[in-house]
RNA sequence: GCCCGAGUGGCGGAAUGGCAGACGCGGAGGACUCAAAAUCCUUUGUUCGAAAGGACGUGUGGGUUCGAGUCCCACCUCGGGCACCA
């Protein structure tokens, strides 16, 4: 009986988490260089306390960060957090405390509960957006790229949430609800701050192609994108003052265009019909009803087609023909034109709106089969139920008869820029950034507004606009716009009073340039050092949600973009390669403090200690999985690490000469070092889900051996090997126990282990002898043979000789040191075929 | 509706086209104990069989292949994204 201590985790943790920090064990020594792998992890939001999210993707990403350190690499891995944003706000207003207070007090919470949980971050490169030090940065960049036309302001129907009394931008709209507050999102026109985010719609989807990103993240952007090809052709009005353009990806259906759609607040429909009560009526109801219908069918794109007749035709110019235009809510203002030639027989929503207002369906494409009746009806504008939107041979088109349907459209853009009625062209999705906020927990937009000089960007000389400390966070309104004074400065540029932009800028746009500024956070004179940011972007490896695969994803790319070509950065892209994390779900929905099913870190911590949480997470499943908790088992994990306490104690600490059978000693030997290779793969592949299954079989072997009598250097190298290769994932404990084995210095500095290959190599393998596909015996045989060799074993084993007795052989197929597969056909069929 | 991704034991999950179910949880039986907990040992896909052994088995139906969880086609279910994008 060992009278070894036992495995109290929550005794040898804190020390050990404290000693780390102090000693400042995981800081880049030295200055980054070209050769720093540079890791990095979504900087946390303070909203509280660590939550299990949190944990998981720390734990994945400090796995990958220790093993690279004990790789030899340099790793530069800093932690930081994004600490401006609107909860803050509302917790001050709730509360009744700054937002400052309440802001700082979880950064301090959570940055004690990262160290608790041990997580190998560099601490001397801690920032906050939320420090001046920090956003007289962020409004520097805006600046850049204010100077560079790429910060614009315009007026535009923008998303308004009435609970964050604030603008939104497209993408934190999530099915027309505020991303944030769950509030119906109103659209209001209103002047706003934009970032010309659809200059670079070409390259952000080009570029997807250089990185290292999961597909589906690459997916989402694309399609968010959302480039079409496709035509610009100009329509005239009918009365010849107006030429009004439409895009088209079908151009080859022009002949189909029986009427014209206007977007409703389309400005030549706004000017003709500008006093018409009608047309008033209708922009009202169209406001009004599309509130009730989002909240009814939200999302759903069926919405009835409501159109208006105005009091003016079209010209077709393909045909000449005069068609009635309408304007109606299914025509967005803010894609292609705000304009559509309507094709009812070819789109899906023009013949909705056609067969609602009894409209003209004119049949443009021949049945696919002429003599099936259905394919007939489909293509019939008297019969067909459904637009016909597949491809085929074009009818009814004139000179383009006959033509294929990618051949006429071809043919058609051809002509209409010969004819100069338009031109071929490419639309995209993506909109420019909304990026000012009606807010005051933020930087302040760096501009003062001069009815002389127009909008003056703030001299870097004056940078930060620093947020004054006496706003008032109860009233409504923005605290910063109410502020009796803070707002009236003099014009920078003529000296004649000015007004201060008292909008604040997304929190988006802090995330969006931080990993730069890690590269130097304590620097005044400028935001980044730009060799040392040119050597080092992009970022090697990012961890972090798959909820941020829009939003800052896109927006860092953007910003990156943007700066370089303003002539900051020599980057294209701001992270090479990229690891989402699952969710950590409870019973199969997401963990959340309304649903009041969250489980909290420390719950699991206090009892079974952070090791067994950690590694609790990254055995569940493959980092991208989520977790539901109803289905993990710390108690099992934490069975396991009692369990390798005791065997270390036990077993590991007896070096000296090999003892038992050299038949045991070699099994255990090979049995780790094949793990070591295999390990050392999953690792690389971040699996360590069974990565830690097979640090599991080194425990498991190195048990069996010691029962079989094995014991001295076999054993100590199995365990040394273990506690090495668990260390990122469990480092106290490994620490700890690398210790009490005597080995000097941390096992946090240790090199990663190596394989011996000449353990790797075997000398006899189990090759699995099959009759047509079905196993018939396992065979040991020496490694290496050849097929005729192997065959002559399998044909002598008994079972697969009985297999063989009645049949005929036809074919055989061998694989080396795995298989042989005898193909055979029943000697009945033979006497048939010889009998004929 | 469109675009992705995924369906494997009671559960989480393993499997470069070549032994399906690694590793763990849970279960069953046993040892230790006055007893329990902890620990250790055995066992655990389904099914036929006393056993030896056999048959079946990766959502469904086809296909390719000597050989398919893995590749191809269609479908079903679940999850995610987008959603009047012309």
């Amino acid at each position: 009986m060992s009278d070894a201590p036992t495995y109290e985790p929550n005794v040898i943790e804190p020390g050990l988490a404290a000693r780390w920090v102090e000693d400042k064990s995981f800081e880049l020594q030295g200055e980054p260089d070209a050769e720093t792998y540079y890791a990095l992890t979504m900087f946390p939001y303070p909203s509280g306390d660590l939550h299990m999210g949190h944990v998981e993707i720390f734990s994945i990403h400090d796995a990958l960060v220790r093993q690279k350190r004990m790789l030899g690499r340099r790793v530069l891995n800093p932690i930081g957090w994004d600490a401006f944003g609107l909860p803050a706000e509302n917790a001050a207003k709730k509360r009744g405390i700054n937002p400052a207070t309440w802001t700082y007090a979880n950064i301090e919470q959570q940055a004690a509960s990262i160290k608790r949980l041990g997580f190998a971050f560099d601490w001397s490169r801690r920032l906050h957006t939320c420090d001046p030090e920090y956003y007289r940065w962020t409004q520097w960049v805006f600046l850049q790229l204010f100077a560079n036309d790429q910060a614009y302001r315009k007026e535009a129907m923008v998303n308004w949430c009435p609970g964050c009394e604030t603008v939104l931008a497209n993408e934190q709209v999530v099915g027309g609800r505020c991303e944030r507050s769950d509030d119906l999102v109103i659209r209001r026109p209103l002047t706003q701050w934009f970032f010309r985010t659809t200059s670079y719609a070409q390259e952000l989807l080009d570029s997807l192609d250089t990185i290292d990103w999961p597909e589906r993240v690459k997916t989402m952007q694309r399609n968010w994108i959302g480039r079409s090809e496709g035509a610009e052709l100009t329509f005239r009005t009918a009365d010849g003052v107006d030429d009004v353009p439409v895009f088209t990806t079908r151009p080859d259906t022009i002949f189909g265009a029986t009427y014209f759609v206007f977007a409703p607040e389309h400005p030549v429909v706004a000017r003709r019909m500008g006093n018409d009560p009608a047309y008033a009526a209708f922009i009202d109801e169209v406001n009004k009803r599309s509130e009730i219908e989002r909240q009814a069918t939200l999302g759903t794109g069926q919405t009835a087609k409501r159109g208006l007749r105005l009091n003016f035709d079209m010209v077709n110019p393909f045909t000449g023909e005069e068609i009635p235009a309408y304007a109606a809510d299914y025509v967005l203002m803010e894609y292609g034109t705000g304009a559509i030639m309507a094709v009812p027989f070819g789109d899906q929503r023009d013949f909705e709106f056609a067969r609602a207002h009894d409209l003209e369906i004119r049949a443009i494409i021949a049945p696919s089969d002429p003599s099936d009746p259905a394919a007939v009806a489909a293509t019939d504008p008297a019969t067909m139920t459904e637009a016909y939107t597949q491809y085929g041979v074009v009818t009814g088109s004139g000179d383009y008869d006959g033509l294929t349907t990618a051949d006429a459209k071809n043919a058609v853009m051809d002509d209409l820029e010969a004819k100069g009625w338009g031109r071929r062209t490419i639309n995209f999705r993506l909109r420019d950034w909304l990026i000012s906020r009606q807010r005051s927990w933020g930087p302040p937009v760096p501009i003062i507004h001069c009815e002389a000089c127009g909008h003056q960007g703030v001299p870097a000389a004056d940078l930060p606009v620093l947020l004054p400390e006496d706003l008032n966070w109860q009233g409504s309104g923005s605290p910063l716009f109410n502020h009796p004074t803070w707002k009236h400065v003099p014009c920078p540029s003529c000296g004649g009073p000015g007004i201060r932009e008292t909008d604040t800028l997304d929190t988006f746009v802090d995330s969006s340039w931080y990993f730069l500024r890690f590269l130097s956070p304590n620097d005044d004179h400028a935001p980044w050092p730009s060799s040392l940011a040119d050597a080092l972007l992009p970022v090697d490896q990012y961890t972090g949600g798959v909820e941020h695969a829009i939003l800052h994803l896109l927006y860092a790319r953007f910003v990156v973009k943007a700066l370089r070509d303003a002539g900051h950065l020599s980057a294209s892209e701001p992270f090479h390669a990229l690891l989402n994390q699952g969710q950590v779900i409870l019973n199969g929905s997401a963990m959340s403090k309304t649903r009041g099913n969250l489980v909290q870190p420390f719950e699991v911590i206090d009892v079974y200690g952070a090791d067994t949480l950690r590694a609790t997470i990254l055995f569940a499943s493959a980092p991208e999985d989520d977790i539901d908790w109803a289905d993990v088992s710390p108690s099992g994990m934490s069975k396991w690490l009692n369990k390798l306490w005791r065997q270390a104690l036990a077993d590991g600490v007896h070096g000296g000469p090999d003892s038992g059978s050299p038949e045991g000693v070699d099994k255990l030997r090979r049995a780790v070092h094949t793990r070591i290779a295999a390990i050392t793969e999953d690792f690389e592949r971040h699996k360590y889900n069974t990565a830690i299954a097979k640090l599991m079989e080194i425990s498991n072997a190195a048990r069996e051996a010691v029962a079989a009598g094995v014991g001295g250097a076999a054993v100590r190298e199995a365990i040394d090997s273990l506690l090495l290769m668990l260390a990122p994932i469990c480092p106290f404990i490994t620490e700890h126990l690398w210790t009490e084995l005597g080995h000097d210095g941390s096992v946090h500095q240790q090199r990663w282990p190596q394989a011996d290959p000449t353990l790797l190599v075997k000398s006899s393998t189990t090759i699995v002898a099959q009759v047509n596909g079905k196993i018939r015996a396992r065979i040991n045989v020496a490694v290496g043979l050849d097929a005729a060799a192997v065959e002559a074993i399998a044909r002598a084993d008994a079972a697969v000789a009985a297999s063989l007795a009645d049949v005929t052989v036809t074919n055989v197929f061998a694989v080396q040191d795995r298989l042989i597969n005898f193909v055979v056909s029943r000697n009945a069929d033979r006497r048939e075929d010889g009998q004929s």
